[in-house]
DNA sequence: CTGGATCCTGGAGGATACTG
DNA sequence: CAGTATCCTCCAGGATCCAG
């Protein structure tokens, strides 16, 4: 570590991209455009639980932090697509990390917590 | 994509690790460990801003997940310590991607955010 | 179809006090 | 020092209705 002060400001100005970018709703909707322009309903559907109020949320935030591209067109009914900015492609790698490692490893969780759940349970039911 | 109802698995059952590591806590958490056992008093201290309870229990949810080991001394006073496990070690090159994705790129954000709100501002300005 | 505006609730998370 | 226990606040986020 090169300097606790520094190091600390760096966690501090992370922060703000950590908020948008560790996002849940973030991620899914990241995942949801991987494979270019979508609409509105379709990255609903995709992600399934994600609440209309959300998603336009997301979509919003994402579009004012210039990751992704709103594109409207004037048909009835109304049409919008959206896509990554090149800025928002920059950030598909390091997405694709969390991605490739939750599927890699999702199996590792699962277990590591079921063994220290039973642990801990073992831990109660002596107690009791 | 491959198979719109297979993806949907695949998002779905990515939430559980997304919930984990896309968390703003322990994503700080994860960069007050990069070098190596730290104390508890160290991390709190290290991000700053962080509740003695939520840094409990982000810890304890980290160890429940196998990422990282607790290790308590018994001295006077209490000593504990704690680092990444092996699993939590595969982990740190997709939270680099992150990290690294954020200091690189944190001005293009803040730029971003800044034209779209004057944009905002301008239309909420005409609007009156 | 793509949202905006409201209302409402659960739970994240801070503050504080106590303990081995 | 490293937590645990409790109380309390606030807001993320769902449900619902409306609109262009």
């Amino acid at each position: 570590m090169p300097d606790k002060i520094e190091e600390n400001e760096r966690l501090k100005a992370m922060n703000i991209i950590l908020n948008r970018v560790g996002d849940k709703w973030t991620v899914m909707v990241f995942g949801a455009l991987f494979d270019g322009p979508v609409r509105f309903n379709e990255i609903q559907r995709a992600i399934g639980t994600i609440s209309q109020r959300m998603l336009t949320l997301t979509l919003r935030n994402l579009e004012r932090d210039g990751l992704v591209i709103r594109t409207a067109y004037a048909e009835i009914p109304p049409r919008v697509e959206y896509q990554f900015s090149e800025l928002g492609k920059t950030l598909i790698p390091a997405m694709r990390a969390i991605w490739d490692w939750s599927s890699l490893h999702h199996n590792d969780i699962i277990t590591a917590r079921m063994a220290y759940d039973s642990r801990n349970d073992g831990l109660k039911a002596a107690a009791e």
